[in-house]
DNA sequence: TTTATTAGGAAACAATCATTCCCTAATAAC
DNA sequence: GTTATTAGGGAATGATTGTTTCCTAATAAA
């Protein structure tokens, strides 16, 4: 079932929630119509089910990326060059859970609305938690400002899985590279 | 049939592409069915003027505010203000047509897919274009890469309006604060 | 072995979708 | 004044949607 689970993130995160059909559903997870229906209350709880899969391992990729670095500063580069490997290439026309639901339901969908942001707020924490550690072992200057600068970074963030979205060619060192300056 | 369009707009920006259906575009264009079909080809074909006079517009708006700055570094600055205030409160839940075909149809509709891109590099070799005037008239440092913080701004810019559409709250003035640094 | 219980699949369902067709007024041409 | 031509509206149409129902096969319980 978590595999049929994985196959439903997929077309998911291709076409959207509106777009995928239950006929798409069926065809990708390899199970019956009646099939889903009998593990899922609806369409909207197959989403549900989907977009907690992928935060989920979104977040532990995240985590991990992170956790490659030897202090804050490096946490938050291979953070961002992680964002943009994601991003890029057939992964990043893949699409991201997140931007898609925060884009095509969160005016509409309270419930998917309020996971959206509540991801988004976790990540958020993370990076600012990421750049305080920075300031603790001196690798990033003290008069940074934490909670904004992890806000626009996460902006940054689902700015390049729109722009990877477009097919924009996206080049991780240059990108990071400036974006680094944010810690200056 | 213009202001027709302008109804036709604010629907797709709220509830995207596929959500919107024909019922839903002849209440808000106040215009029957038949008399829609006979304006346009299909609803592809609305979608798409649609899409044009939102970027004309969005494009407008974007080069005055630019234009209120008095050297190429403030006009960067008011440009990223003017995306703030549009990425926030109603205007900012409401939605950017660009970010929404980007996420939802550019996978799936080659059309689209490349008007997205044009209007994505069109906005970026603008921004690219205030840095180099910047750097020209002594208010931008000239080893700042012109072309990679653009495409990085554009990211900003574009995350703005998602991080906007999910409802979290943007302090332009300090969002931006930080944003500049990339000029330093 | 026999009986329950369950997982899975396919057909049937009503509702909604985009689209077409035809009708009515109103304006333009002659 | 009469006739074309056109803009607009609304009902009808076929396809597709999400969902339900029923059936089959397999496993677990007795």
């Amino acid at each position: 079932m978590d595999t049929a689970l994985d196959r439903a993130v997929r077309v998911f995160r291709e076409r959207g929630y509106h777009a995928t059909s239950i006929g798409d559903l069926t065809a990708a997870m390899r199970l019956a119509t009646g099939s889903i229906y009998k593990a899922f209350r609806d369409k909207h709880a197959v989403f549900l089910a989907a977009f907690e899969r992928y935060t989920a391992r979104r977040q532990e990729q995240t985590r991990s990326a992170a956790a490659r670095g030897t202090n804050g500063r490096d946490r938050v580069r291979n953070l961002l060059l992680s964002y943009v490997a994601q991003s890029q290439g057939t992964e990043g026309r893949r699409g991201c859970l997140v931007v898609g639901s925060a884009v095509e339901l969160s005016a509409v969908d309270s419930v998917v609305a309020a996971r959206v942001g509540a991801q988004l707020k976790t990540n958020e924490d993370f990076i600012a938690g990421l750049i305080r550690e920075g300031q603790a072992d001196g690798s990033i200057p003290g008069h940074v400002a934490a909670d904004d600068t992890a806000r626009l970074m996460i902006c940054i963030t689902q700015g390049l899985r729109v722009v990877g979205k477009a097919r924009l060619p996206l080049d991780g060192t240059r990108l990071v590279g400036v974006a680094m300056k944010l810690l200056a």
